[in-house]
DNA sequence: GCAAAAGTGTTAATGGTACACCCATGA
DNA sequence: TCATGGGTGTACCATTAACACTTTTGC
């Protein structure tokens, strides 16, 4: 990234992802190691003139994880006057990483389009960190480091808004593998909304949305009684997201 | 806003705002008609360099209502490449309302963050045009004119982030006046949600939530029995949106 | 007095909550 | 065989949906 041709790109924009993963029943967010700090960052970059802001996203998400096709989901743009601060690109200018013309680009201040990804955990095989990071790791959301800039913020609002969508949005397809048990998919809501659930009455729940499809297959290796595995029913999971799964009005 | 000090403007960036207002049983929106062209606009303007997004978003919303203080939520940066087209500057330049300076800051490519607000209709007694419109009004939702770029869209978008946030923020507070009677709620929440409610059960059904005070009187001068009037009881209601109107898990 | 709108009440159905119970599995 | 987790059933309660009925008001 270092030699920006700065004419191409858009001044004062980027984007930061937060993206989530699914694994042993946590939920984990991918972040980078800044080069010569001990402050992690979220995934991000800058916005092509030529590109949609969608775009530069999914550019990002496939840097990081390889994947191509992910939801991927916009919910605010993070718009502070002083949230871009200097001080990382000193830090990285001092380190040799930035040349002087880059790092007045880094010195602009930026506003931030948030995006919020769900990927299949185990399909992100090698999370590869970008020029100005030296590591890219899982880390869970209950035991997070410490976060560069506004990117705290930015993580909270992200969850909140995984949280206000979960009724709205195929967010159990996405972050589940193809075939997953009804346990699961129950952890999974109990990550994203913070509390725990009754297992039988989530059960019944969700069988009775009718977007489960029982495979006959039980998930064997286990320390107790092998559960079913499910997969989704695509067009009846799309069709009831239409009017929100839990709706009241 | 002709002859800006360009430099003090961040590049690229644009804010625009649906502002919903509640009258004669409709939801309205506050549309500018731009100057020389028969299509309609989105009340927006640019950000300071110094200035946070949000901050630019409430100089608008004041400069177009003359109100201070007003329910606002940014909720989506709208950043297609292909989105601010250069036709809408060319005609303001050839009328002579932009100079060549201005024009080539208005040929930029435009980002825009989209915010609604939830405003009194009431107190809105006389909305003002800008620089380069020549008329600002109230609109219908279901008679809306032809809007420019992708006006259509933020205004979609508006409406599905109202409709979402309906349980989690002050909606009926924020666009009723200080006194109303249930009927009136209940209109507000059909034209949201777009669809008819059981009257009995609305009613019912709202005042368990134990977030309104009714005042002892009534709104006379109807046509009809005279309807109760309430106020919120805004402690209660706050309290209540913490978790949801109507959430279900 | 009538039509139309507002307030109150009742009932059945639905869905959620809180359980008890049985089954499968590895240690 | 025991502890643990997974699957199924049920009884109870709260909420919702769909009604009937009464009250008020202007014409």
């Amino acid at each position: 990234m270092a030699k920006l041709p700065l004419a191409d790109w858009h001044p004062g924009l980027s984007v930061d992802c937060v993206i989530f993963g699914f694994h042993n029943g946590a939920l984990k967010v991918l972040l980078l190691q800044m080069q010569g700090m001990d402050k992690w960052a979220l995934p991000g970059g800058f916005v092509r003139k030529a590109e949609d802001v969608d775009e530069a996203a999914v550019r990002v998400l496939e840097e990081r994880t390889g994947l191509k096709e992910i939801f991927l989901e916009q919910y605010r743009l993070f718009g502070q006057a002083g949230r871009s601060t200097t001080e990382h690109a000193r830090v990285l200018h001092q380190n040799g990483w930035l040349d002087e013309e880059d790092l007045a680009w880094f010195q602009q201040r930026f506003v931030s389009a948030g995006y919020y990804a769900l990927v299949e955990y185990s399909k992100v095989s090698a999370p590869r960190a970008d020029y100005f990071s030296s590591a890219c790791e899982w880390w869970p959301l209950e035991r997070l480091p410490d976060l560069m800039l506004d990117h705290s913020s930015l993580l909270d609002a992200a969850l909140a808004a995984l949280r206000l969508h979960l009724n709205h949005k195929p967010v159990g397809l996405s972050l589940l593998p193809e075939q997953f048990t009804m346990p699961e998919l129950q952890q999974l809501y109990e990550a994203i909304l913070g509390k725990s659930l009754d297992r039988r009455n989530f059960q019944r729940r969700m069988l009775g949305y009718g977007i489960l499809c029982r495979t006959g297959e039980r998930r064997r290796g286990g320390a107790h009684k092998a559960p079913w595995l499910y997969e989704f029913e695509e067009e009846a999971y799309e069709q009831a997201l239409q009017s929100g799964l839990g709706s009241t009005w």
